[in-house]
DNA sequence: CTGGATCCACATAGATACTG
DNA sequence: CAGTATCTATGTGGATCCAG
């Protein structure tokens, strides 16, 4: 046996990154608005597998907890750009070192052939996102 | 718009870590790891939310991933090791700075008061393994 | 002790249609 | 355009029992 006792503040606070960040679109979308805000439609072309249900509960879970600004602008047609907190953006340098990572262990997978979309098509190689 | 094109390496082997340890227990698992093999048992008595079949197919698929090296001991009663591989150890620092950003982005959430198990007892705020 | 097998409950995802 | 509402399908998790 390892040990009895596990003094883990940092296990802890870890679950609760995961709980916040830890899916399958999130990172996603702290990424694609790390360059500036994006609309809603944007995001659900640039994220071509994801329904606007899932990719509208992503969106206020992220919000919830403190990593997106929502502004809705009262036009016709509707306009709502989505942006990332000072939180979020503390985040990405840790986002970053996450797909550092990824390229280092699995050299084989070969990511820089991967893209989210080209030139408004959807990529033919978009199973990354389909788990 | 932002932009039309991106070319995105980065996002998608951001996608395939997250496919790997973003979820619920995986990074706990690695974390208890960190300092050197344990039993089956032993994690499913640190985790004590987590059921054997859950645990046993968590295990499974760090295994799978290469994150995990497993030990069978042709013993009576069966002793299983989990130890984590260099793959892994790669990225308990990146992890470390994802508990290190909860901690700095979520201060009254107070993890260091946050315990998985003391002497052998479950804790009794183990709240937040459960979402 | 370390799981595998099975059954069941619940939550989530997807598809579609609709609205301000 | 940016969602909501509804229904269904899928799958994941929990509990229990069983096996080597």
């Amino acid at each position: 046996m390892a040990r009895k006792y596990i003094d883990n503040p940092n296990a802890c606070s870890l679950v609760h990154t995961m709980n916040i960040i830890g899916n399958k679109w999130k990172p996603i979308i702290l990424y694609l608005l790390s360059n500036g805000s994006m609309r809603f439609g944007m995001l659900n072309t640039l994220i071509p597998t994801i329904s606007k249900k899932v990719l509208t509960n992503q969106l206020k879970e992220l919000e919830s907890d403190g990593l997106l600004l929502r502004q809705s602008f009262a036009e016709i047609p509707p306009r709502v750009e989505y942006s990332l907190t000072e939180k979020a953006i503390g985040l990405l340098p840790v986002l970053r070192q996450l797909s550092d990572w990824a390229n280092e262990a699995y050299p084989e997978m070969e990511f820089e052939q991967c893209r989210i979309i080209e030139n408004g098509k959807k990529p033919a190689y978009n199973n990354v996102y389909k788990k």
